[in-house]
RNA sequence: AGGCACGUACAGUCAAUGGUAGACGGCCACCCUUACAAGGUGGAGGUUGUGGGUUCGAGCCCCACCGUGCCUACCA
């Protein structure tokens, strides 16, 4: 048989992936059983710029195990990959490529700028695509998709048109999160917020004043003197008039001051209401306002009011019809609101003049080192301009709401379930979102100004004047498209449906909307999950899938989080390399846990590695010892015609059918890691320390006899059965060594993935079987113990009550001298007592081991005093509960069943050993 | 500030429908036994963060606390 000694995973993984692609296995087409039950899954899109990473590398695996698992099932399966065109990346790598040039994005314009995105996405864009192919994913790329598209283009504009005509989409100036990185608009969810060391300015304001005098003396004092006691105090009376004091993380915001705010219930400041202060520097009247948002506790008590930069002022100014003075413009200089002497300034050099200023004045009463959250532009990392701005947003809540009744009826169950609470959480406190941004990679927004400045929106220019005419207006005037994109997010909420083709109802819509499950991480359960959840139900009145699984965030082997800047990424190509492709996947899939985080381990790895190396020489083993099975190519049945099956044989088949049980639950409810641990223990422990070493005398005898024909099928069997049920997890290795056995059909991927039968399910023979390994256990262990070379003959003497288990052992014997390494095994009423033997008490069984000169007494009695001792306390616990009338009463019937009969084993062992302990 | 997780053997990584706590790695001892030293055999090691509660029975359910992460949030 042609099989290389040595695993070599690189190899065998180049060859099968082109084989699969070539011959189009994972085209849904390809299962043609009219009634074949349907599962889809979109792919999340990766960033077209984007490289494999760790979390691509599991969130991918998952999601193939699913698709390889329900393929061979039976389901037809769609899995739907694709890009993301990804706005903000993706034009900021073409705009580094220009710079290298000398270049900048305005020195091409417009049209040259994307004509260029695209040139670059043509030439670098299919990175990604390649390392897919690499891990293995099962996708059609016949169906495959890009965010940028024309018919998703056309989604998006279908979208943005009726959402605006519906009064879902909107136009407006507000407040909104400015990135001068950037030079954008961005959404609060790209805002990321970071404790930032910064300071507390504590300012003093006048208080109705006409004038302020260049250097006001003293107010430090009575400021600190004012902070003191019980009557903690904002409000500060000396000769020079009255003053408040506010506090500020921000002091140049204050040049667009436009109000101080107090709470209405704070009896400190009545005083003040109807009355104003005077900004300094400035000399703006500023009016006192009441606002329940002020928290009397926080600084003084008294807020200084900028509603052209701060959120929550904005608001006040919005409630108090408060003047808006924009003092901080969109390239983060001060603006010409400001006095002269600022204007120009950077917003942080500014805040140096302003507090330099303050304090030549005497009006910076106290700086306080201080940490709090500043907002930074999760792309670029500029700190974030909060400032006034027309933009287009979207409505959220009209669409939130059935977003959160659909997963409140179940329609959608999240894994893990906690993720439920963060869902509702967000979708009852949402905000509108802000969609434009001012980049030129993108979906342009679908809107027309005419030379008044109406907005038109219509799919294209002539439609606009389509639309201007049923209006009953001048159809020919100059129209000019708007400027802006729409954020990354607006095509990817789409997503579901639009790759299948919407608004078209095509064939693929009606057959694979809604999907069956998403498979994400968890950081973009707002940015996109939910986003989707509201436009599928929105446009297509349906769900997009039935189940979301929130995959784990694989974290560096110390337990970090791996990032750019840490510089701990680690690159999946790189571990692929080092332990292979399957057995990376192996040790995803066993690592990771819905929802939760995991390290990176290499020990694990390696482990993984190991595993599928046992894969390849237990087949390996099988092709050298059966390769004349093979070559006739026999069909693959369970062998019972040759020879009847030993109990070797019904145990194997039994667990063979108990692990496919515990396999197709498991992937079921998607507990991974399970799948893979059953897998692992059945594959090694069971059939490759057990059932191929009791196969041996067989496979290698040199005679054509019945029985040896018959284990070599049965081995045939059940390595064949394994490498199915192995597949989705390993699918190169299992493809590759698949392809050498006996098989019917092309290739294991379309082959049919096991499912258990009931009746192959043999509970007596596990338990006989298991019977059987702890008597060769012990037999090993008392070698060990007492340290026997394996060349040393012994003998052993074996005492049985059970008839059937007597039976058995005389029927292996043969099997527990090969494997146990013993001589002679007599089968004995009674066993020997004499002083040279070692002995042990299985539950059921008595062994001695005749270790004339070999064995020191005090080591045996100590050791089978430890015994003894460890079976005494868990008797006694039994006992004890036993003895609990309650725990008869209550507990289940089983359970007290099975108490009892392990006590009476245990009472049983325990007896014997002390017997034998007498007898030393 | 609120919400959600997590805390189990060696300062390692993680499992365990409420029914006598396991795996991998590491460690110790012995073996190159004809598929595999990326292997085989045996072994040591845990009062499951702390304190209560529910239960016949708790690592698992409830409460509080301590510690660690993650997410959300308008504290100037």
């Amino acid at each position: 048989m042609d099989i290389p000694k040595a695993y070599d995973p690189k190899t065998i993984e180049k060859q099968w992936y082109p084989f699969w692609e070539k011959r189009n296995f994972f085209a849904p087409e390809r299962q043609t059983a009219p009634q074949a039950p349907i599962f889809s899954m979109v792919i999340p899109p990766p960033n077209v710029t984007g490289y494999l990473h760790m979390g691509h590398a599991l969130n991918h695996t998952l999601q193939d195990v699913l698709a390889r698992w329900r393929r061979m099932s039976g389901d037809r399966v769609l899995w739907l990959p694709g890009t993301d065109h990804a706005g903000i990346a993706t034009q900021m790598v073409v705009e580094r490529q220009l710079a290298k040039e000398g270049l900048r994005r305005q020195d091409l314009g417009r049209e040259k700028f994307v004509a260029r995105v695209w040139e670059w996405k043509e030439h670098h864009g299919g990175t990604i695509q390649q390392q897919m192919r690499l891990l293995g994913d099962s996708v059609d790329w016949s169906r495959e998709r890009f965010t940028m598209d024309e018919g998703l283009s056309n989604a998006v504009r279908e979208v943005f048109i009726r959402l605006y005509d519906e009064g879902l989409i909107y136009r407006g100036e507000y407040l909104i999160n400015w990135s001068p990185g950037l030079q954008t608009a961005i959404s609060d969810l790209e805002v990321e917020m970071k404790p930032v060391k910064g300071k507390l300015y504590h300012i003093a304001y006048p208080v109705q004043s006409d004038r302020i005098p260049a250097k006001v003396e003293g107010l430090v004092e009575a400021y600190a003197a004012a902070s003191e006691g019980e009557t903690r105090s904002g409000l500060l009376r000396t000769a020079a008039g009255d003053f408040i004091v506010v506090v500020t993380t921000r002091p140049e915001t204050m040049l667009g001051d436009t109000a101080i705010a107090i709470n209405p219930q704070d009896e400190r400041y009545r005083q003040l209401v109807g009355k104003s202060a005077v900004l300094p520097l400035v000399g703006r009247r500023l009016p006192f306002i009441e606002d329940p948002i002020v928290e009397q506790e926080f600084g003084t008590g008294l807020v200084k009011v900028t509603p052209a930069h701060d959120p929550n002022d904005f608001a006040m100014g919005k409630r108090h019809g408060l003047e808006f003075v924009t003092v901080i413009g969109k390239d983060a200089r001060m603006t010409q609101a400001v006095p002269e002497k600022y204007r120009g300034l950077d917003r942080y050099e500014a805040r140096q003049a302003v507090v330099a200023d303050l304090a030549a004045a005497g009006l910076l009463l106290k700086v306080e080192d201080y940490t709090h959250n500043v907002g930074h532009c999760q792309r670029s990392g500029t700190v974030v301009e909060p400032l006034i701005s027309t933009q287009w947003f979207v409505k959220m809540e009209p669409l939130a709401r059935p977003a959160i009744e659909a997963v409140r009826q179940g329609r959608i169950k999240f894994i893990p379930e906690s993720v439920t609470k963060v869902y509702y959480n967000w979708l009852e406190n949402i905000q509108d979102w802000c969609i434009s941004r001012q980049l030129w990679w993108g979906h342009r927004i679908p809107a027309w100004y005419t030379p008044e400045g109406e907005i038109v929106v219509a799919r294209d220019e002539a439609e606009a004047r389509r639309r201007l005419a049923a209006s009953g207006q001048d159809a020919t005037v100059e129209l000019r498209q708007d400027e802006d994109v729409l954020d990354t997010w607006f095509s990817s909420q789409l997503w579901p449906f639009s790759t299948l083709g919407w608004p078209d109802e095509t064939d693929d819509l009606k057959t694979y909307y809604p999907t069956s499950v998403l498979v994400t991480a968890s950081d973009i359960i707002f940015f996109w999950v939910a986003r989707m959840i509201m436009m599928g139900l929105k446009f297509m009145g349906e769900v997009p899938f039935r189940t979301v699984y929130i995959n784990s965030l694989v974290l560096d082997p110390e337990g970090q989080k791996m990032s750019k800047t840490k510089g701990n990424v680690i690159d999946p190509l790189e571990v692929f390399d080092k332990y292979g492709t399957d057995a990376v996947r192996f040790y995803l899939i066993s690592a990771s846990t819905a929802g939760l985080s995991f390290a990176l381990q290499p020990s694990k790895l390696e482990s993984a590695r190991n595993f599928a190396n046992k894969i390849w020489n237990a087949t390996r083993f099988v092709l050298l010892n059966c390769g004349e099975l093979l070559e006739a190519n026999e069909p693959l049945v369970w062998e019972t015609e040759l020879a009847r099956p030993t109990l070797a044989d019904r145990w194997i088949l039994s667990r063979l059918n108990r692990v496919t049980l515990e396999v197709n639950e498991a992937l079921a409810e998607y507990r991974f890691h399970e799948a893979a641990a059953a897998l692992y223990h059945f594959f090694w422990d069971d059939f490759c320390d057990w059932y191929i070493e009791l196969a041996k005398p067989y496979v290698t005898a040199k005679t054509e006899a019945p029985e040896n024909r018959a284990v070599k099928r049965r081995l045939v069997y059940v390595l064949e059965r394994s490498l199915r049920l192995l597949h989705p997890i390993m699918p190169f290795i299992t493809e590759d060594l698949w392809q050498r056995l006996p098989h019917a059909g092309e290739t294991i991927c379309l082959a049919q993935f096991p499912h258990h039968e009931a009746k192959q399910l043999d509970d007596r023979a596990e338990q006989e079987m298991g019977a059987m390994i702890e008597l060769i256990t012990r037999l090993r262990h008392i070698r060990s113990i007492f340290n026997i070379a394996p060349s040393v003959p012994l003998q052993a003497q074996v005492a049985i009550d059970n008839e059937a288990l007597k039976e058995t052992v005389i029927h292996m014997t043969e099997h527990i001298k090969r494997l146990a390494r013993i001589e002679q095994l007599h089968l004995v009423e009674r066993v020997a007592h004499g002083r040279g033997t070692a002995r042990a008490v299985l539950s059921g069984a008595e062994i001695a081991v005749p270790l004339e000169g070999l064995i020191d007494l005090e080591k045996e009695r100590a050791r089978l005093e430890r015994e003894l001792a460890k079976l005494t306390s868990e008797y006694e616990v039994l006992e004890q509960r036993l003895a609990n009338e309650d725990f008869a009463n209550r507990a289940a019937a089983d359970i007290v069943a099975q108490t009892r009969h392990r006590v009476s084993v245990l009472s049983d062992q325990i007896n014997k050993l002390r017997t034998t302990l007498e007898t030393l």
